[in-house]
DNA sequence: GATTCTCCTTGAACCGTTTTAAGTAGTTGG
DNA sequence: CCAACTACTTAAAACGGTTCAAGGAGAATC
C-alpha cells in the first residue's frame, strides 16, 4: 500500500510537501498542490491513521461501552451516540459487556490501549476499579444514563428517582394498593435509583392510601425471564393488581404470561414499563411506560466530550439531567374497586 | 502518559527488555521479567495501540456497517460480530448507515482511512461504487446477509429466497387465496430475493390452489410505516386473507392496526412475519415468523474475516449459507373456509 | 586461566506520519 | 548589482513502540 514517500517520489517533492498538501493545502503553490493532488488520487493514497495518530497524538476516536446493546433502550443510546460522532467525523468503538463488570475491565484495558479520545459508558455496577484507573489515567470520560459519581467527567442522566415515583403515583392514583416491583439486581445503579424514588413517594402518601409493594428481583432484565418468574408467581396466587418493570421487555414478557393463563391487562392487572422503547408503543397491549430519551441521550453524551476533546482546556464538566416522562397507554386502567368509587362520587 | 522509555528507565533496563516483558516473556530472565511487571502495574502503562500498529502493520480492528442497527435483527449481528471479535481480541467499528447509500461510502472512505483489516457490511443496495473500490483497494471484506456478488470476498447469508416461498406456502397451506405482500423497497437486496422466492414457489403450485399476491412497498421498513398503510388499507377496503411481511417490525405494527379496528389475528387475517427477532415470541399475539440466526450470522462473518487477517496467505473466500425455518406461533390460522374443509374431510 | 557456550540484555533501525526550523529561489527596491 | 523580502519547499526530528543483530556476563569445559 502507498506511502507518503511513494506518492513524494512520484510526484517529484518532498515527503512534507505532500503532508501539507492533505493537511494544509493553502501553504502550498497552487500549482504544486494541484500536481501532488493529482497523484494521491491517481495512486489511490489514504494516510495511514496509525502513523497520524502517533504524530498528532489525535485520532477522532471515542469508545462505547454498553451494558447491553440488544436491548433498545441502548441500543437507540448508541444511534445517537453514532450520529453525534458522525457529525463530528469521529468513529465509534463498540462495547457491549453483558452486565459484566470483568468485561468491562477488559474493554475499558483496550480502550485506553487504543488511546481513544474518550470514553462513553453506562457502568453496569456504580463502583469499578477500571473506571477509577481510567479516569486517573487522565482519559476523558463521560457517564452514561448515570451521574458523574465523584469522577471528574461529564455526565448526561435520567432522572431515575423521579421516573421511579412517576410509576408508583400513577398506579397509586388508579386506585392500585398491593403493587408488584419487578426490576433486576439491586447493584445496577438505575435500579437502585428508581427503588429509592418509589420508596420516598410512599413516604409521601398518607398512610391510608399508601400502597404496599412486594419486590422481585431478575437475574436477567429481559422478557423472557420476567415470563417465566410471572407464570410461577400465576400458579402461587396472585396478590397483587398493579406491577411495575424495570423496563419495557420485562413488561411484555409478564403480560404474555397473564395473556396465557386469561388474565386480562389492563381489567385484571395493571403494567407499567420503563424507558419507552419504540416497541411499546406497538405492542398488542400498547404498554403504559416512563418515557426516556435514549437517542437524545446518546446524542448530548457524544456532544459533550467531542467538545471536550475539541477544546480540553476551555472545557468544564457539565452534568445534563433529562427527565423522564410517563406516558399513559392502554396497559394500566383504574382498579375495579377503584371505578366503582369514582361512579358514585 | 506514561511510556515505554519511562517504564525502562524506572525498572533500571533497556527499553527492549521492556517490550520483551510484554510480548514475549519467555525470553527474560525470571527476576527481570517480574522487575518489569511490578512496575508496568504500579506505572499503569498500556502500550500504545498506535505505535504498536505502525511497526506491526497491522490493528486488530474491523469495520461493521450495518443499515439499521435499531432493528433487533440487525443488533443481533453486532452482538454476533462483537463478541467473535472480542473473544479474538479485535475491536470493532460501528457504521450505521440509516439505509443510505451515501453514508455508506463516507463510511467506507472513514474506514479504509482507518486502515481496519477488515470490513463486514451489509451493503443497503447491491452496487455500490465505494464498496468496489474498497475492494480494488484490497481491503478484506465479508458481506453479512448477502452473497458476494461478483466481489473476492467472503460472504455470510441466509437464503431469502428459501424463506420467502416458506412463508407463501405456509399461508397457501392454511387456505389463503388472497395474500398481501408488505415489503419495503425493491432495491433492497434481500427484499428482492424474497420476493423472487415467493414468485418461483408460486409458479410450482397447480393453477387452482395458487394465491393471488398484491404487492404494497413501504419507504421505511418499521412499524410505524406499517401501522399507517394498513390503517388506510383497512379503509379503502381488504381484500386479503393473509400478510406476509418484510420483517417482524412490520408484521407488529400491522397487527396493531388490525387490532384497532377489532380485526382478529389470526382468525380474520394471518401474519406472517421475518426475521423471528426476540420481541416475535413476546408479542401479544405471538408471530409466525421466519427464522434467521442473527447472532450467529454476525459470528460468522466476524470468524471469517478474523481468519482472512490471521492467515492470508492460506485464506479462500467462503460463501456460508444458513437456512431459515418456519417458525409456527399464533398468529396464523386455517382460513374459516379452509377449517371447513378440514371438517369435512 | 583461557576458551567456548549459554543465556540475557542492549542499542539502533524502522514503521508512516506531522511539524518546524532552515534553506532556496525569485522578486522588489535602492 | 546587491540587499532585503517574500513565498515556497525541504530536511530532519519527533511520536512510541517492535525486532534483531550484536554485546556482555557467568558457567562449564579443557
Amino acid at each position: 500500500m502507498a506511502s507518503i514517500r511513494d506518492v513524494a517520489k512520484e510526484a517529484g517533492v518532498s515527503l512534507g510537501t505532500v503532508s501539507n498538501a492533505i493537511n494544509r493545502p493553502e501553504v502550498l503553490a497552487p500549482r504544486t498542490l494541484r500536481k501532488v493532488q493529482k497523484i494521491i488520487d491517481e495512486m489511490g493514497f489514504v494516510p495511514n491513521a496509525s502513523a497520524r495518530n502517533l504524530r498528532a497524538g489525535r485520532n477522532r476516536v471515542i469508545g462505547l461501552v454498553v451494558p447491553d446493546i440488544s436491548n433498545p433502550f441502548f441500543t437507540d443510546i448508541a444511534k445517537g451516540v453514532n450520529d453525534a460522532a458522525f457529525a463530528a467525523k469521529y468513529i465509534v468503538i463498540l462495547c457491549n459487556t453483558d452486565e459484566s463488570t470483568e468485561k468491562e475491565s477488559q474493554y475499558l484495558d483496550v480502550l485506553s490501549g487504543q488511546k481513544v479520545e474518550g470514553i462513553l459508558i453506562t457502568p453496569t455496577r456504580d463502583t469499578n476499579r477500571a473506571l477509577m484507573s481510567v479516569a486517573e489515567k487522565g482519559i476523558r470520560l463521560a457517564l452514561v444514563d448515570r451521574p458523574a459519581l465523584g469522577l471528574q467527567a461529564c455526565s448526561v442522566a435520567v432522572n431515575d428517582s423521579y421516573g421511579g415515583s412517576m410509576a408508583l403515583l400513577h398506579l397509586q392514583e388508579l386506585g392500585h394498593r398491593r403493587i408488584l416491583l419487578l426490576t433486576g439486581r439491586e447493584d445496577i445503579p438505575q435500579v437502585a435509583d428508581r427503588n429509592s424514588g418509589i420508596r420516598e413517594a410512599l413516604e409521601k402518601i398518607p398512610a391510608i392510601d399508601r400502597p404496599q409493594i412486594t419486590e422481585l428481583r431478575l437475574d436477567s432484565m429481559s422478557a423472557l425471564s420476567a415470563y417465566k418468574v410471572i407464570k410461577e408467581k400465576i400458579d402461587s396466587g396472585i396478590d397483587f393488581t398493579g406491577i411495575i418493570c424495570g423496563n419495557d421487555l420485562i413488561a411484555l414478557g409478564a403480560i404474555r404470561a397473564f395473556r396465557e393463563n386469561n388474565i386480562l391487562v389492563p381489567e385484571d392487572i395493571s403494567v407499567v414499563g420503563y424507558d419507552d422503547i419504540d416497541f411499546a408503543q406497538s405492542a398488542s397491549v400498547p404498554l403504559t411506560s416512563i418515557s426516556q430519551p435514549a437517542y437524545e441521550l446518546g446524542y448530548a453524551a457524544a456532544e459533550l466530550i467531542i467538545s471536550e476533546c475539541e477544546n480540553p482546556e476551555r472545557h468544564v464538566h457539565q452534568r445534563i439531567e433529562f427527565q423522564p416522562r410517563l406516558i399513559i397507554r392502554s396497559s394500566t386502567a383504574p382498579t375495579k374497586s377503584h371505578r366503582a368509587t369514582l361512579k358514585i362520587s
